[in-house]
RNA sequence: GCCCCCAUCGUCUAGCGGUCUAGGACGUCGCCCUCUCACGGCGAAAACAGGGGUUCGAGUCCCCUUGGGGGCGCCA
């Protein structure tokens, strides 16, 4: 069940692959998202595995968009790709690699091998081939290509069409990967058909280009999606073709979404913009999605700079594992309580300012001023934009149905005897808290019966930060205004 | 249909044959703290999918079943 080593690629890899100008051939790990669509997720774990890897063992992370689907790819999704990336602190080492420019060099590989005999034309026709499947379908058989060109002599071929070039895949034996993940995984040869390197139109399928790719950019270690197991295999057989070493692989389990079904656009596969939007720490991301799927003992709350040091394959586990709103948003409440005041001032004022509200440096003192008794009360920037209303709430105050209900007749003549209070003493978090003490003893009320119409009127809800403190940070002049507002109501 | 992977509390996980009457975290529930809500503290309920083996001994190893997931393109 344990993975467990296989060899050691590293050392073969030292002495194969070009452009080690260092006597010293370090590990290289890659990211390699296809920009079809925004940074979800699930990629964003897996760029975090590999970054964490990198950095741990001292290597290289690089970063390769596979925007070889013409169709699919767009500017956008590049944009968003490397914008998440950036916001998740992931930084990669050298130029970003578009696997589309180089698609000659995938090309000529291909060729290489026709020339070697370890590939071969093929003229089958698309329709020819789905008439085919059909067939192994209705038969109950494996659906994969049957060779049918594999051993046509050259005179065969067929000059009006354009071929597709395939690997002339072992038919017998076994392809095997040894995943520090999975373990060893074995696939008969007899399953894998001769797949597609090059297309009709000269092009180089995802197969080729990867491992081509990977080969050119030294990468020397694979941490990617379960769904490449299969693909894993495949490629394989094309290293092995050209002689080249073999990475290490480790196939990392899929993400599920809550609800346990695949990750989908309804089921937490949010890009990874989302999170942020939602008022998420790129800390917390980075904790929360190393804990999904890796582990150190009992240890939850893990920094990025312990992570780094702790980071290994061998502790990957092998299930799948469910996103969880409310670990994210308890870790999230973590961070934000560890983080500085004013950096949490920052991100509220930006929160505020999308929402049209006008931020100026003296909303950023109150701001800063309130955040200890804010911050603790939210688990995201979101949260704490909301807790904040009371700095940003314009007299008179819009009271929410809660603090309206609690402002009966009688807590208002409260309000009244308060505010007589309040306005005879100094402005300080522990003279207010006194002459509201003595208030309230002198009423015979508790402390409570005083604070919440205070809070009401204050800040429009029934819950806030200590009432002292929000008096404090809103001023003599506009919290006795505001208590006015409610008591003469 | 064929191939591959996976399976411990609701969720994330610890566990790498005996220390497991299975540990931690989130969530849930109760109590404490208390001007509200939080934070914090204390406590509770909550799991080895099922069946066969192997072994003196299995959550841990093997097989089967069941259940999830992935793959089987001139997509990536």
């Amino acid at each position: 069940m344990t993975a467990s080593p296989k060899g050691t690629p590293h050392a073969r890899a030292s002495r194969l692959i070009p452009h080690s100008n260092s006597s010293h051939m370090s590990l290289v790990t890659r990211f390699a998202p296809s920009p079809t669509g925004f940074l979800h997720i699930g990629g964003a774990r897996t760029a975090l595995f590999n970054w964490l890897y990198a950095r741990r063992m001292k290597g290289v992370f690089r970063l390769r968009i596979e925007d070889t689907d013409r169709q699919r790819s767009t500017p956008e999704a590049i944009e968003a790709i490397l914008e998440g990336m950036q916001w998740l602190g992931l930084n990669w080492d050298d130029e970003v690699v578009y696997q589309f420019a180089r698609a000659e060099r995938h090309a000529e590989v291909a060729k290489q091998l026709v020339a070697k005999g370890l590939a071969y034309h093929c003229y089958a026709s698309p329709e020819e081939l789905e008439e085919m499947r059909e067939q192994q379908r209705k038969a109950g058989k494996p659906i994969r290509y049957d060779g049918r060109w594999r051993d046509k002599p050259a005179s065969d071929s067929r000059p009006n069409v354009p071929p597709v070039v395939r690997i002339k895949a072992p038919q017998s034996g076994e392809t095997v990967i040894a995943d520090k993940v999975q373990g060893e995984v074995r696939f008969s040869n007899e399953v894998l058909d001769d797949f597609i390197l090059l297309r009709s139109d000269g092009t180089p399928t995802y197969m080729l280009s990867v491992v081509v790719d990977d080969f050119d950019m030294g990468v020397t270690h694979i941490i990617r999606g379960d769904d490449h197991l299969t693909n894993a295999a495949r490629q394989r057989q094309i290293i092995d073709a050209m002689g080249w070493p073999a990475p290490t692989y480790a196939h990392l389990p899929l993400l599920h979404g809550e609800d346990g079904q695949k990750l989908s656009k309804r089921h937490g596969a949010l890009g990874i913009h989302e999170y942020k939007n939602l008022g998420y720490l790129p800390e917390t991301m980075r904790n929360y999605l190393l804990r999904l799927g890796w582990s150190h003992g009992d240890d939850e709350i893990i920094s990025t700079q312990q992570a780094i040091e702790w980071f290994n394959l061998d502790s990957i586990g092998q299930s799948p594992s469910r996103v969880d709103f409310k670990k994210l948003d308890n870790l999230n409440g973590h961070y934000m309580r560890q983080a500085s005041d004013a950096m949490l001032a920052d991100g509220t004022m930006a929160l505020l300012k999308a929402k049209g509200i006008a931020v100026t440096s003296d909303l950023h003192t109150k701001l800063v001023e309130a955040m200890p008794g804010l911050k603790e009360r939210a688990k995201t920037l979101v949260e704490l934009a909301d807790g904040a209303y009371f700095l940003t709430a314009k007299r008179p105050l819009e009271l929410d149905d809660k603090a309206k209900k609690l402002l009966t007749p009688e807590a208002r003549a409260i309000l009244r005897g308060a505010g007589k209070a309040l306005e005879a003493t100094d402005w300080s978090a522990q003279a207010l808290d006194e002459a509201t003490r003595a208030y309230a003893e002198q009423s015979a009320l508790k402390l409570g019966a005083v604070a919440q119409p205070l809070r009401a009127a204050l800040t429009g809800r029934t819950t806030s930060p200590g009432i002292f403190d929000v008096l404090v940070v809103l001023g003599r002049a506009e919290s006795l205004g505001r208590i006015g507002d409610q008591a003469a109501g």
